[in-house]
DNA sequence: AATAGACTAAAATACCAAATTAGTCAAAAG
DNA sequence: CTTTTGACTAATTTGGTATTTTAGTCTATT
């Protein structure tokens, strides 16, 4: 297998996942067969099973991109940043508005309610949270060495950062099933702002 | 009709979504019968007609009792507090706690995934959303009065609190699912502290 | 390496009969 | 006049079965 084969076949699982995607926003996950799928790609279908070896697998690998996408999202939004007021403000902006845009497939699949599809999903989103714990913990912890923060003990600070996910959490589910979420994006700012606030001063 | 009939009838109604309560809980909602709860009252099933028209009424009494229970303990627990931040924290903290003793019967209906009952619990968790909104608005706008909290802007104000029952909420929903919480409560604590100091100082 | 057609096993769907169960009503009991 | 009940019906649910669809495999082809 030489180099540009593997280019070509990463291309070719893209145009999969990416197809897959679009149909199961428009129908569904379980109303759309694997047979679509193929077409989709101009492809017969036993050839999904060269790249993919289950229905599920495509699943899975549709719901994960969309998480990696969304933590690079983050990633590229606090990078270049040095406060640590603003890095934790743009990680929760950041997360907020990318969680919005992807709400028609998560849509799909919770309403779908199929158990194992969000049972699928739910693992994902918990894969993604040892990865935010992480990151929440990392900022604080160097906004306290800058003196940007107050002092905490670091044992506190996880124990903060694991709730701050919890409620990063509900708050995705919570936008899964409100109709208009437009306009707590601005309360989202501020409630940001205050806990920051918070982590400045006080006591 | 008298009053003690009156008296009477409020207190076989009590009996009644008792004994339901305790059977949704059992057995969930759809294998419990009218015929069980019925039963369970010592009364035959036509007689549950007389007292709610429905099996869901009789649902949606159970549910709404619940409701109730948990703004009653709040109310309780913030009546007799002159600072507003103490308010703050015991609304949140009793909330936390009192979603958490009622965990059997909300995951009963969740997990039992039937659509119907699921609209209903989240139509009354939606009618308590008010009463949250209306309540966190006033402890904080009097907390602004008594120049415990730095002043913000009214609109500001309703536009955090908004945010803030959001994530309530969504951490209610997440209780559902995780299977320890214990460990959560201090993290809890933690977040409001932050958040009350936030409201105090800076900018 | 990559694709596809023919195939099988598993799952979803459709259908029907039988059984449960929600809800009604008229009559009885207190 | 309030409350309870048993007998009844209409609506759902259940269980079993035949039929169709679909996931996934295997072999052959390019």
């Amino acid at each position: 297998m030489k180099t540009t084969d593997l280019i070509k076949e990463e291309q070719t699982r893209k145009e999969i996942i990416t197809a897959a995607q679009e149909l199961f926003q428009k129908y569904g996950i379980d109303k759309t067969t694997m047979d679509d799928i193929a077409d989709a790609v101009g492809k017969g279908k036993s050839s999904l099973y060269y790249y993919y070896k289950s229905k599920e697998e495509v699943f899975y690998a549709v719901v994960n991109k969309e998480k990696d996408e969304i933590m690079h999202s983050i990633s590229d939004a606090i990078k270049d940043i040095d406060s640590a007021s603003e890095q934790l403000k743009n990680f929760f902006l950041t997360h907020f508005n990318q969680v919005r845009k992807k709400l028609n497939l998560y849509s799909v699949i919770i309403k779908g309610n199929a158990k194992k599809h969000i049972d699928l999903f739910y693992k994902i989103q918990k894969e993604s949270l040892d990865w935010q714990i992480t990151m929440l913990k990392n900022i604080i912890l160097n906004g306290i060495k800058n003196r940007e923060f107050k002092k905490i003990k670091e044992k506190e600070c996880e124990a903060i950062v694991s709730v701050l996910v919890m409620m990063l959490q509900g708050m995705d589910s919570n936008l899964v099933f409100a109709k208009d979420n437009s306009q707590n994006m601005i309360g989202v700012e501020k409630v940001i702002e205050v806990f920051i606030n918070g982590l400045k001063y006080g006591r």
